[in-house]
Order: structure tokens, then sequence, then C-alpha cells
DNA sequence: CAGTTTAATTATTAATGTGACAATTAATTT
DNA sequence: AAATTAATTGTCACATTAATAATTAAACTG
């Protein structure tokens, strides 16, 4: 038997919108593409779409990821739903927000090419569509906030990668300068980076060996608390 | 000029439903309410609503949290949305969750009368309907996970209380016994309670001094971290 | 009402962690 | 071969933490 629906009720359009979140070795970056349609065509706007009728929100939200990078298996985490009734002047449109961490050097240029989507330091950020603007700044304060006890910014390295480069990273996720000797001895007390045998000899005269990430302790590690960055100075949440 | 809605999407239902936390001096508590309609009419529930066209998703949470208790101005957060396509079986119905802390005296009951509802501890929940166990989980986690650095859990308590009490929260919260001195002289040293003149003189001999929390210093330090719970085992997030 | 009991509060201390800074090392460049 | 650069390792004073002990204030008991 086929149950009645609920009447009288207000039924309303669900989008779900990527925070695309990549490293390039020195400045952390947002991926935004240029909308391709109306309303607002031609404006930078975050990679969305609308919920289909037989998926849910995840997996609406790494559709519509790899619909821009080509990528699986992605670092995806749920941010928040946005509401105002009038946030897309067109017509009531609930948007939840995720945000994900990859490799820059993954994703699928022609993809990118399609959507006229490009990458923006995060200090240089165009105008966005709606509230765009608003999902962005909670999604940089959540990644600070995450990765001041958790590992997760690894997901945005190469899986080759040398301790400077990950301080740079830090310290560009924080704005904060930090010594380079505390840093170095308290990643590898983690336990969570295999040294490997080679250097990365580019920018350096004496060279910094490459590190591998320990999946198998970063999985087992990821939710006790590292507390690498003293007072992050978190904002919010 | 009305612009032109999106065609060809799929509108769907959206509601809110909340995670109310209380404290009766020894447990946390859960609030849940007698189901009074169908489907699943007379199961156990959280206090939900459906977003109405004209409200926010945190406007609606607010409201449904003041239907059921009568409180308003009380520490509301989002947790997440839940999105499977057939977690209400009736129609595709997302729900944004919500987890609200309130002082467990202050709700008024003839409100709960009417909703049939009942504070349940969270080690005796009853079978509650859709993915509402879920919702319980994940608010639970995020609860210990926001109180090991946020002075969160005051929020649960009356105006005055007393440090002991205090102290049995936060050991009920992480289901682990704190050494009472060190944790006295944690607490005071964060500079967020203000002693009174009066003691709390029930199921002590020496009585326990009542305290204040400082409001305006805890806007202040809610975001520095406290970290009370020294390895608070979060599960996730 | 003196002594005992209970629980709150304060004090002590060893161990650990942190951060500022200095020294050493391994390469490349001049 | 010496100078230079940046990675890596080392040192140490200081702060924080947690385990434990000592003290204190009130109430109960006989």
């Amino acid at each position: 038997m086929q149950l009645k629906r609920y009447t009288h009720q207000n039924r309303m359009l669900l989008a779900v919108d990527c925070i695309i979140f990549g490293f390039d070795g020195t400045h952390l970056k947002l991926l935004l593409i240029k909308r391709g349609f109306e309303p607002q065509k031609g404006r930078w706007s975050l990679m969305g779409g609308f919920v289909t009728s037989e998926e849910n929100i995840n997996q609406a939200a790494a559709r519509i990821l790899k619909q821009l990078t080509g990528l699986t298996d992605i670092y995806l985490e749920q941010l928040a739903g946005f509401g105002d009734p009038h946030r897309d002047p067109t017509e009531r449109t609930v948007s939840i927000a995720y945000f994900a961490l990859i490799d820059i050097n993954k994703y699928e240029e022609q993809l990118s090419h399609e959507y006229s989507a490009e990458w923006f330091s995060l200090k240089k950020l165009p105008s966005v569509i709606f509230d765009h603007k608003e999902m962005i700044e909670m999604a940089k304060e959540k990644l600070r906030y995450k990765a001041a006890f958790h590992p997760v910014l690894f997901e945005l390295l190469p899986e080759k990668f040398t301790i400077p480069h990950l301080q740079t990273l830090y310290e560009d996720v924080y704005n904060k300068v930090l010594d380079k000797g505390n840093f170095s001895r308290k990643i590898l007390s983690t336990g969570l980076l295999v040294k490997q045998k080679d250097k990365e000899k580019n920018g350096s005269k004496k060279g910094a060996f490459y590190y591998k990430l320990d999946k198998r302790k970063y999985q087992l590690k990821f939710n006790s608390f590292l507390n690498f960055i003293p007072n992050p100075e978190v904002q919010s949440k």
C-alpha cells in the first residue's frame, strides 16, 4: 500500500554546493566555476547541482565533485545547510554545502575547461553568487578548526611530499610562521610519516627527504588529537 | 520581473528535527515526543516539523523548539542534513537536525504534556522512528567533541550551580571519573566562574559554594580552547 | 558538646610537553 | 676549497598536567 503524502506542506528544491580546496605548493586555493546558465550566468560560483529523487545528499555531493574534477574517493565532508528563503531569487532552494580536499595535481583539466573553472587564492577571491561567500568563509573556518586537531591537511598533498612542503601548507592555512625545528619534531613524533630514500632537490641545496603518509596509522589516529597549532584562533564553531 | 523557475527538477519536503539535551543533576537526558500523527503514530520521535515557505531553517528549528518547550534564546546548533531518499517512507523528506542544550528546570511542562513528551536517559533510549537514532548518535558525538574544547555544557545548568555539580555533568558526558581536585583547579583557572556567598547544603556536610557563569567572559573565551578532557576518545568528526 | 565522618577545597610534586633558540649537517654555488 | 643555503637535530628553561596528599568546614553521633 502506498502511503498518503503529507498535505498542505511546502515543497522546495534541494541543492548541494562544493567548496573544493587545493594546495599549489605555496597557497591554499579554491576551485570556482563560471556559471553557465541563468540566473547570474557568467559570474563565479561554487560547483553545485540539484539533488535528484533517488540519491541521497552525500551521493549528490560526490556526483557533483566528480562531474567537475573527475575524482572519486575524495575527502568530502558535509559543512552545513543554507536555507534563507530568498538565497536564490529564482525559487526557494535549500543548499547543503560540502567541502572537499583534493590533490591539486590530480584533477582532470579538460573537465574544468568545460565548466570554465579556475583556481583562486583564498586571499584573492572574486565576487561570487548568492550566499556562496558565506559558504566559503564557513568552509575556511571549519578547515582551520579541523586541521588543528586532525591530520586532515594531508588530503591536499600528493603521495610524496617533504616536511617543509607540509609546513608551508600549515603556515598558509593558519597565516602564521612556525618554527621549523619544532614543526619537524612534532610531526615526526606522530608516527604518521614514512621516510623515503629519495630527496626533493628543487629550491634547496641540501634537499629535503620525501615522506609518505602511513595510511593505516592515519586511519587509526585520525581522531586522536594532534594539537599542532597552539592557539589556532578559530573564530567560530 | 519574476524569474522563471528551474524546470525539470525534483522538489521535496524539508524538515527540521531537534535533539534536545537536558541534565537532571545526575544524567544527561533527551526529550522525546510520542508522535501524534501517521505514519508511525504512537512511536517515540524527535520533535520536528516542516520548514515553511517564508522562514529559514534556523528559524524553523527555533520555532519547533519553542513549540515544545516554550523556550527562546536557547543554545541551538545545526548538526547535519539527513537525506536518504526513503528515510521517511511517506514521501521524500530531507531533514536538517539541530541540537539544543536547555536548563531542564525551565521548560514548560504543560506544553510537553500536549506532545506526550518525556525525558529519557541517554543510556536507556527507546526505539525511535526513521533515522532518528542516527541523528541522536551524531548529536551525542558532537556534544562530546564540542564540550572537550568549549565551555558549552554550562548551557545545561541552572544559573547557580556548584563545582561538584558541574563535575558530575562532565563525568556523565564522558563516562569517565575525574579527579575533583584537578577539576576544580582547572575550571577555576579559566576565570569563567563567579563565586557566590551562599552554599548548597544538600547531600554534603561541608556544603559546596554556588557559582555563576561570568557571561561576558563566557562569550569572550568560548572559542579559546579549554581542553578539559585529556583524551576525550571522540569517535568521529 | 567533643570527636568522628564526610565531602569540598587547597597544596605538593614528579613527569611530561612546549617553544625559543642554537648547533650541526648535506648538499650546491662561487 | 670556501661560502652559502636550507634541512635536520639538539638543548634547555618554562608551563602544564595528573596523581596524590593535606587541609578545611560543616554535620552527625553518642
